[in-house]
DNA sequence: AGCACGCCGACT
DNA sequence: GTCGGCGTGCTC
């Protein structure tokens, strides 16, 4: 007797587990997971869809309670088993539940039910009503006097609404419905969300770069040849027109396209120059978009009805039929990671999808991640690259300031004197600045500010943060140590962990120059989707003189009139205990200086730092990409890091802190006694950098190993040893090459 | 989501 | 006592 486990199909949150059925002798070695199957559900056994995730031949529960699936479902068309492979390698390899990876996979069967987007509309009169709720007060039909009364100050009630806030079951519902009080209207109506204008083709010649790009990728197109390219062009060097092109080259071969933008930078420029060209073929997702809408979009691609989707990380999972391409503009993004579990990271997947429907992948950069360009000099991915400014605008003159210098000279000021003057020139002339504070770094790692040294872990080569009481902790192997009084490099007494924010900086601002007019942008006054875009107009629209802001104001909209550019501590980021903390810097240190002189005037960045020497400040200054790249590939080699090296972060949350300290104890003793141990190395564990959150504990450790494969492998295991052990309220999650630390 | 079950007030 | 509404919990 076969056994088969079935996810049922119902787009409910509570049904996350799967179910066990009986196969029918006619079905057997027929069926495989993956495959849509039809079963009966639920006390009225009626038919629902639900995906078979796994076959086994023992039952888990009582045989007699088992039900027999009922047929295999029909293929739908539209790839949706394009959609349960992705699921199932996403699941392998970043480790989740099938159920969280076809839910991620799926979206939209999620908003399956909100297709009906129901309501409940009044159908008597108020008289009629008002007796009707006279007679259910005095009958104490408390809900159904809720609804009632609802139902008299507003003509049409969503149903979710009333089935949710009103706590009213559908029961009452058809019982009111029978009555005569009211009605289930069900429309579904399918618009593109996003307005365009007029449909102008612009005939932009290309530059000779950007036409033999698109040559050489058609040509291997036209072959049946599919591969990842990787696009390595400056800012301004027309990426988007290239993009553009390659869309409309492969939507021209009958195929359609998938374009991956990170949320912060999907602008409405960007947007223009494909709806000039693909017109309402052409659809745009973001998470304003309500599910309804999401819905809507899924629709239309899987009809045939567009040929280009543009969106975030999520995007990916459009159930387009003929997929041809992806387009993954700025690849380094940390968002294109995702946060919950499944932690896929989204060019990974890309290439995956591309595998699974043979179509090819497109990543572009200013600033490639070190992974990409990684896989590109060794062959796996092509590389194309554009060097010239189209528009003929000027990088910007950059100037390093040495923040130890200036405390020396007697400076204690966030500014610098030579940051200062310039202001007050921008000030006079009524240009605009911006002024740039990393903030990761605000979580404090200590530095010494006479030498710049900063504390470091002896195990692991990653900085020390500084924690309440003066302890200081390495929160890859959870070394700890106490904060040293004096410098251990020059015995300075100047070792500090280093605090900033945005707040105290506009206040400085304002102290030093009189009458500035100031914005600040940060995750404070960002709070509101609107805010971003009111803040950024505000400043478009001059009425401040200085943009404050961390990472945020970096990116998106270009402003003419901005001809400086300040960042306050080039190496706050660097201070992060983090691998990637040089590629973050130099990223946002290139993003932060090609900010400044836009327009028609040259603009000026200047960059304080306590550490002019450091590779990632000195190459983003140099402009040089190649440079940074050759110095950090070779920290990571000798650190044994992503991309040379794969990390698996297990991370166990905890409602109890030593149930959750012993589970990741239990399962890092469990790695470390695999008779393979000598492939990988086990560091930890130890608490997370943030060790409780919302009352929930996190213990974490690391598994390195030169073999992604073998981190699955690990990841399998852990899992088998997971499943045997008695079940407790303890969450393991899996994060492979994490982006971000716990 | 849908369905059954058990609880509780109302009414012949 | 019984009827019917209402909340809760389960569905292999």
């Amino acid at each position: 007797m076969q056994f088969a486990d079935v996810i049922v199909d119902i787009s409910l949150d509570k049904l996350d587990k799967s179910f066990q059925y009986k196969v029918p002798e006619r079905l057997e070695g027929q069926l495989t997971p993956g495959m849509c199957v039809m079963i009966p559900f639920g006390t009225g056994n009626r038919q629902v869809k639900g995906y078979c995730i796994g076959l086994g031949d023992e039952a888990k529960v009582a045989p007699e309670k088992l039900k027999e699936i009922s047929g295999i479902a029909m293929r739908e068309a539209g790839g949706e088993d394009v959609s349960i492979a992705l699921a199932a390698w996403i699941r392998e390899n970043y480790g989740s539940t099938m159920i969280q990876a076809l839910k991620t996979v799926l979206p939209m069967r999620k908003s399956v039910q909100k297709l009906l987007r129901r309501t409940i509309e009044r159908t008597a009169s108020r008289e009629e009503l008002l007796s009707m709720l006279g007679e259910s007060q005095r009958k104490r039909q408390v809900a159904k006097a809720r609804l009632l009364e609802e139902l008299l100050s507003e003509e049409r009630i969503p149903y979710e609404w009333v089935t949710g806030k009103l706590n009213v079951s559908a029961q009452t519902i058809t019982s009111l419905e029978r009555a005569g009080a009211l009605r289930i209207v069900s429309a579904e109506s399918f618009r593109n969300p996003v307005k365009f204008g007029e449909e102008k083709r612009d005939d932009k010649s290309l530059s000779t770069e950007q036409a033999k790009i698109l040559d050489d990728i058609f040509a291997e197109y036209d072959q049946g040849v599919r591969k990842t390219y990787l696009l390595h062009g400056i800012t301004g060097s027309g990426k988007t027109e290239v993009y553009v092109r390659l869309a409309d080259g492969v939507v021209s071969r009958g195929r359609q396209v998938i374009v991956l933008i990170p949320e912060i930078a999907l602008t409405y420029q960007t947007l223009l120059r494909f709806y000039r060209h693909f017109g309402d073929r052409v659809s745009v997702m973001n998470s304003t978009l309500s599910a309804g809408e999401k819905y809507d979009q899924c629709q239309r691609a899987k009809n045939g009805e567009i040929d280009v989707i543009i969106g975030p990380r999520s995007a990916l999972f459009t159930p387009f039929p003929n997929l041809g391409l992806i387009i993954m503009d700025e690849e380094h993004e940390a968002s294109y990671k995702s946060e919950s579990s499944p932690k896929y990271h989204a060019r990974e997947t890309a290439e995956k999808l591309a595998e699974l429907t043979g179509a090819s992948v497109v990543l572009g950069s200013a600033t490639p991640s070190v992974e990409a360009y990684y896989n590109a000099t060794q062959g796996k991915y092509g590389m194309f690259r554009l060097t010239q400014r189209l528009t003929g605008g000027m990088l910007p003159k950059v100037e390093v300031v040495d923040l130890r210098e200036e405390l020396k000279a007697g400076n204690r000021s966030i500014f610098s004197r030579r940051l200062q003057e310039l202001l007050a020139d921008r000030l006079e002339k009524g240009q605009q600045s911006m002024l740039f504070l990393n903030r990761r770094g605000y979580a404090g790692f200590v530095s010494c500010r006479s030498c710049g040294y900063v504390m470091k872990c002896p195990h692991c080569d990653v900085s020390l943060s500084e924690h309440y009481g003066g302890k200081m902790i390495c929160h890859y192997c959870g070394y700890r140590t106490q904060k040293p009084t004096v410098c251990p490099s020059c015995g300075s007494k100047y070792i500090l962990g280093f605090k900033a924010g945005t707040q105290q900086i506009e206040e400085k601002l304002k102290e030093l120059f009189p009458g500035i007019r100031t914005l600040r942008m940060d995750r404070d006054t960002t709070t509101t989707k609107d805010s971003y875009e009111q803040i950024l107009g505000a400043f478009a629209s001059q009425e401040a003189d200085v943009l404050v802001g961390t990472q945020m104001i970096v990116k998106g909209h270009d402003f003419p009139n901005v001809t400086l550019v300040g960042v306050l501590a080039a190496d706050l980021s660097l201070g992060v205990s983090d691998y990637r903390a040089g590629e973050r810097t130099f990223q946002l240190l290139t993003q932060a200086v090609g900010r400044a002189g836009r327009g028609a005037e040259p603009g000026v960045a200047v960059i304080q730092t306590y550490q002019p020497e450091h590779y990632a400040v000195a190459h983003s200054v140099a402009q040089d990409y190649e440079g940074f790249y050759e110095e950090e590939i070779l920290y990571r080699q000798l650190g044994g890091y992503p991309p040379v090296m794969h990390l698996l972060a297990v991370q166990v949350f905890a409602t109890e802190e030593a149930s959750g300290r012993k589970l990741a104890e239990f399962l890092a003793a469990d790695v470390k006694k695999r008779p393979d141990h000598e492939e990988f190395a086990v560091l930890g564990p130890g608490a997370a950098q943030i060790g409780k959150v919302n009352d929930v504990y996190r213990s974490v450790f690391y598994v390195k190993a030169s073999s992604y494969q073998k981190l699955v492998e690990v990841k399998d295991a852990l899992e088998t040893a997971l499943a045997a052990l008695p079940p407790t309220k303890n969450i393991v999650q899996f994060d492979f090459d994490p982006m971000n630390f716990l």
